[in-house]
DNA sequence: CGACCGATTGAAGGTCGTCAAACTACGTGG
DNA sequence: CCACGTAGTTTGACGACCTTCAATCGGTCG
């Protein structure tokens, strides 16, 4: 359990029968059968802030399920900068192009401490042609990232910068089960929603000092979703 | 050959076979034999600019390969305003959503007039249980819609109005292999880049009298590609 | 204690949105 | 054939918003 620490699935198959969190994940309805198929050994991995789980341009052999933590994906632009497309949280698959032969197409950094189960993609090949189930999953996931990309378009990067923070803020609110959620780092956040750091900054002061945000030490926060909703709507 | 006519593809599964852009769709590597399962039609249909080939929210039984033409996926927002996500051309799926069992997530508009295929989510089904090949390539068709959805992010979603429009610019340039290209109408540019009609009008004008756009009567430009690559690297 | 990193705030200037008007192209009807 | 209405584009003026550059503040870590 120590941090850093790389720990196998030593009792290869059956760990993922009984993992805790199947029924969100890839695996979630195979049956006991099918896990005969799993020959390659599925690791989990545990990362801390700031850690690389893969980058631009690799040639991955595996994708990951992310148990928990928060994982973001980054673009780099031609001139450098970089945009946020998507977060990775509880269930989701993270480097899914290498199912489609490609190298990953994103940098996936971690932003809360995380946990991946690493699943090679000869396992899930093998699956896949065992079982349709597994395909319909696949195709679900895909859609489902596809889902977010558009809305993350369409919610975050489109209208005034009061509106977009507040869209990130009801969204990252919604995250999490307990009543604090997670608040990125200023920069992050203006790498999500295409606008400079100083205005996010000024406009999350400005949210807190209306006693619509409430920030706490370790990067945490809460929010008066009610109002902020109408602020979301403006443009 | 009609326009707005609806043809059946009479000869079944021959007509697919011997599709003159099979090497660029969904069924590219099926062999003879696979096309036996083909049991439902698989319509051929032409529609105009202006036409909808699919609303949000419908549930659909078919997915479309586009043969020819143009076409928008439009997400609107709650405020009402329309942002533009994506750009499908020869070769595209469109309405992959149905294959994972949603509801389309776009309105999807004709652009310029438009042909495609209608492939019941059926046949899809009993192909793909029958040959793995036919999975791949969709892996490979839902990557590439998700690398798009997160380049249009971060090309034309980021930095200032002249960079956008210039990106936007060199991209429609590249979709043709023509020396013109199509140019879409302001509002929809200003949808797909996330600013107002008006910006776009400016800068399109501004471009003309600067000589890197020369734009003729049918829609149809021509662009100085290697000088709007340098306002695209702004910001 | 001092260095450093991130957040915050200020001032100035540029970009972009808004409102409004003029212009063009096109199709309709007189 | 021309007048006219409509829809889309262009342009202008003005103001709000956002970026840029710079300084300050607060906390952590060496």
């Amino acid at each position: 359990m120590k941090e850093k620490a790389i720990q196998a699935a030593w009792e290869g198959p059956s760990q993922c029968q009984h993992c805790g969190i199947r029924h969100l994940v890839l695996f979630a309805d195979l049956h006991h059968d099918d896990f005969r198929l799993v020959h390659e050994p599925i690791d989990e991995l545990k990362l801390q802030m700031g850690d690389t789980l893969f980058r631009t341009g690799e040639t991955g052999t595996s994708v990951y399920t992310v148990r928990s933590g928060l994982l973001k994906l980054v673009q780099y632009l031609p001139n450098g900068d970089q945009r946020i497309v998507r977060l990775l949280r509880q269930g989701d698959l993270a480097g899914m192009e290498t199912l489609a032969g490609e190298p990953y197409q994103h940098h996936a950094i971690v932003l809360q401490s995380l946990s991946v189960c690493r699943i090679p993609v000869a396992v899930v090949e093998r699956l896949g042609n065992a079982t349709p189930r597994l395909h319909r999953r696949l195709m679900e996931r895909w859609q489902q990232a596809l889902g977010r990309a558009d809305a993350w378009l369409s919610e975050l990067s489109t209208g005034p910068a009061r509106a977009r923070v507040a869209r990130l803020l009801i969204r990252l609110s919604h995250c999490c089960e307990s009543d604090t959620f997670y608040l990125p780092g200023r920069e992050d956040m203006g790498a999500m929603l295409g606008v400079t750091t100083e205005t996010v900054s000024r406009i999350t002061a400005e949210l807190r000092r209306e006693g619509l945000l409430r920030v706490f030490d370790n990067n945490r926060a809460a929010a008066d979703v009610a109002a902020l909703a109408v602020l979301a709507a403006d443009t």
